[in-house]
RNA sequence: GGGCCCUUCGUCUAUCGGUUAGGACGCCAGGUUUUCAACCUGGAAAGAGGGGUUCGAUUCCCCUAGGGCCUGCCA
């Protein structure tokens, strides 16, 4: 058996590194295994939908390298939630309610004040046919929700080992509302029925989710597929994550200059037994990606660790790999090859560039030896003439060491911090070099 | 309030009752004829607290504390 696994974001927002985990690590699975990835748009809520954000979260998996098998968007799949609601109808499953929200809603908090749980108190299976046909002729609409069988359901979870949710303790879900529209749970089972979904990795905030959707499998004549939940991802300082979305937002990172590699580097492995390295090849990701490596505790998701990562992407990154990206423009394999080990992010090439090829001002920390060094530097300038420069410099000044090195860097560059001086030296060129030693714009 | 899950170096984690509690990232020091990166060597760094069970607990049980999640006509 060959698994499929399935994605399944609501096209309501943009995906960021929660989402993105967990589609991932779905997608990492169906990778080693060979299996298919599958991509749903959950887009039954017709109004919060809309097709720019679907096209976002399609843009942002394809730019991290997440390649799907099929795409299936709920919203051209009611016919079959609609049979799948006649089923659960006529077996006596899905029971039409009356409450207003606003009556929930008060009678959630009176239990709460009475210590009891808010679970659903089931009035409307109560209901007699005259009272419904009341409530029908004062114009309300009825929402319908799923009899649980309030027995503990169990699985195995691939994840978390034997875990099992106690429907007594839920509340019957509602699976269609007022309006007739289809909420999350019904669909989703119906489409991994129909779709042969075989394992279910999400979040561990679906696990009493998955309880509920266990028993609608059944009701559906359907076999459940496979369940893992992993735990979520929490802020540097152990919050949630739910706060600060908005610079977490996939896009956000893409716009700041991240590397998908770093994402993907680091989310395939935080929270697991394997140690976060920069893989450029995904593929050697999903080779290594093993469930029962994964924790059970919530794993911050650190930025600064990003960042780090996406340093080091870049430094084993070859030329052929990025020379077509548009921060490479004007970038040959030479300079690349000189200045990459000194960036954090691709943009920063261009800084170099400029210190190549462009103007700098120079900063002078000892003129007289930089000036002395003006004097040294030979017409045609190769990889070996900063040693000899040098070289001659130490021996008519006497400098050595970072008393000699530093100034010199700083007047040719205007850093304190870059890649080697010998590559860079020449690349810069003996009459820039001149002006930059000599305390001049060049 | 109720339910579920979680708690080992700063971070991610290993340890299936007996270990000098291991690794990775990060950090610090030294080396690599200057810096950054890379690399090499070395180093500091952890069992939340309290009770049990046991000859022996990081490991099993209970309590407390802390954290996450759920508790929606959101997903």
């Amino acid at each position: 058996m060959i698994p499929i696994v399935r994605f399944a974001p609501s096209p309501t927002g943009k995906l960021h590194v929660g989402n993105v985990r967990a589609a991932l690590w779905n997608w990492l699975f169906a990778r080693k295994a060979g299996g298919k990835f599958i991509l749903r748009i959950d887009d039954t809520d017709l109004e919060r939908s809309t097709k720019a954000y679907e096209d976002g979260i399609k843009a942002d998996l394809a730019w991290l390298g997440l390649d799907w098998d099929r795409t299936v968007n709920q919203s051209s799949r009611f016919s079959k939630y609609d049979a799948a609601r006649d089923k659960l109808i006529e077996a006596g499953l899905l029971y039409p309610c009356y409450e207003t929200a606003d009556e929930l809603d008060r009678k959630r908090k009176l239990q709460r004040a009475r210590g009891l749980p808010p679970v659903y108190d089931r009035a409307a299976l109560r209901l007699t046919e005259d009272e419904r046909a009341a409530f029908e002729a004062e114009g309300r609409k009825p929402h319908w929700r799923f009899k649980l069988s309030q027995t503990p359901v169990q699985w195995t979870d691939l994840i978390r080992g034997e875990t099992s949710v106690d429907t007594a303790s839920v509340s019957d879900p509602v699976l269609i509302r007022e309006d007739g529209m289809y909420l999350y749970t019904l669909p989703s089972c119906v489409d991994d029925i129909d779709l042969e979904i075989t394992h279910v990795m999400r979040g561990e905030d679906h696990v009493t989710n998955t309880g509920v959707q266990i028993e609608i499998f059944g009701a559906l004549g359907g076999e459940a597929p496979q369940f893992a939940h992993h735990s979520l991802l929490v802020g540097k300082d152990g919050e949630g994550l739910s706060k600060r979305l908005g610079s977490l937002s996939i896009e956000a990172m893409r716009e700041d200059g991240f590397e998908p590699q770093a994402i993907t580097s680091l989310l395939a492995r935080l929270g697991t037994s394997d140690p976060v390295t920069p893989v450029r090849d995904s593929d050697v990701l999903a080779q290594g990606f093993d469930l029962s490596r994964v924790g059970r505790a919530p794993a911050r998701f650190d930025m600064g660790e990003l960042e780090a990562l996406n340093g080091k992407v870049l430094h084993e990154t070859d030329f052929a790999a990025i020379a077509g990206r548009p921060a490479m423009i004007g970038v040959d394999e030479n300079l690349w090859l000189v200045v990459r080990g000194n960036l954090e992010k691709l943009s920063d090439v261009g800084k170099w560039r400029g210190i190549v090829e462009g103007e700098i001002d120079p900063v002078i920390e000892d003129a007289a030896l930089t000036t002395a060094a003006a004097a040294l530097v030979p017409d045609v300038l190769d990889e070996t003439s900063w040693s000899g420069m040098t070289e001659e410099l130490k021996e008519a000044t006497g400098v050595k060491g970072r008393k000699l090195f530093m100034p010199l860097r700083l007047a040719l560059t205007g850093e304190q911090h870059g890649p080697e001086m010998a590559a860079l030296f020449a690349l810069i060129g003996s009459d820039k070099a001149r002006r930059r030693l000599r305390g001049e714009r060049a």
